[in-house]
DNA sequence: TTTTACTATATGTATATGACATATAGCAAC
DNA sequence: GTTGCTATATGTCATATACATATAGTAAAA
């Protein structure tokens, strides 16, 4: 089935490419995911896209292009250092090391993460509280006031 | 203790309100929240705003500027339709209803935030494997470089 | 009567991140 | 010389949020 409308393309709108109802992004967790894996130990922009790729630690593709922006930003944000390697072979690379304040930012991210996950399951709770009722039928669809719903 | 550095609320950089390391935002939960109280009967923006306060359904406070843009955006995609309601007293309402499309993604909706929980709760695993080491010292801080990490 | 407060809808503007495309450069294999 | 991989980076647009502000009806308080 065709829908005319526009829209974003998790909203089944299409957007540039056509994709109906494609996953809504998760906001700014790329950087929670950058710090934990330079917790681990440092390491440079194009093996962090390696590692997040082969960990699924996203949930989707890694943008080649938002990694290296997101690393630049968050060093200007003192959650990470950045360092030349000069390689003997190939192109150079910037090396990345976690600050003090990158740890701390981690954390407040692992704290909002957890919050996160009860706000959802709040959500699919009172999802399925509404949606799974034997027996009870669809609120109405016509007329569009009842005397069921007061506004 | 300050950070002199700038960057997004949610970093520690304080934002316009200076508030240090504030929950970032879920990007684009305010539709299913409206989708899900809607798909239990048709309502009001200002109502909708009371009933996501009231079940703390959004996991913060409400923008009612957001609701409100929100809501007409929605209409645009298909997603609810709306019609004046005019009052006796006080000013008039713009009722909403939620539409099939809207039921399909509030469908989708459920889903992306069941697979967004297993996420979450793979990185939050990763996070502990990382850091509740006990006897294991943290990474290498420096030298930039060690034998233990070659990049 | 002016002010305050509540109900109700709406726009203006700045910001942050994501999606997608493109640019640059070293090096190796074919 | 073309393709492909490694490695870093910018350009541009779309989208949702945060915060401020505008408008209007009603009612109670000052």
């Amino acid at each position: 089935m065709h829908h005319g409308f526009g829209g974003p393309p998790w909203n089944g709108g299409g957007g540039r490419r056509g994709g109906w109802f494609m996953q809504p992004p998760m906001w700014g967790f790329l950087q929670p995911c950058l710090l934990l894996i330079l917790k681990e130990g440092p390491k440079h922009g194009y093996s962090l896209m390696e590692e997040l790729s082969r960990r699924k630690l996203l949930g989707h593709d890694v943008d080649v292009g938002n990694l290296y922006r997101t690393l630049r930003r968050m060093e200007g944000e003192s959650l990470v250092e950045s360092a030349w390697s000069e390689q003997d072979t190939g192109p150079n690379k910037r090396v990345y090391q976690i600050t003090p304040h990158g740890e701390e930012g981690l954390m407040h991210w692992v704290t909002a993460l957890e919050q996160r996950t009860s706000v959802i399951y709040n959500f699919l709770t009172e999802f399925h509280r509404v949606v799974d009722q034997p027996g009870k039928s669809n609120p109405v669809q016509d007329p569009f006031l009842s005397e069921d719903n007061p506004i």
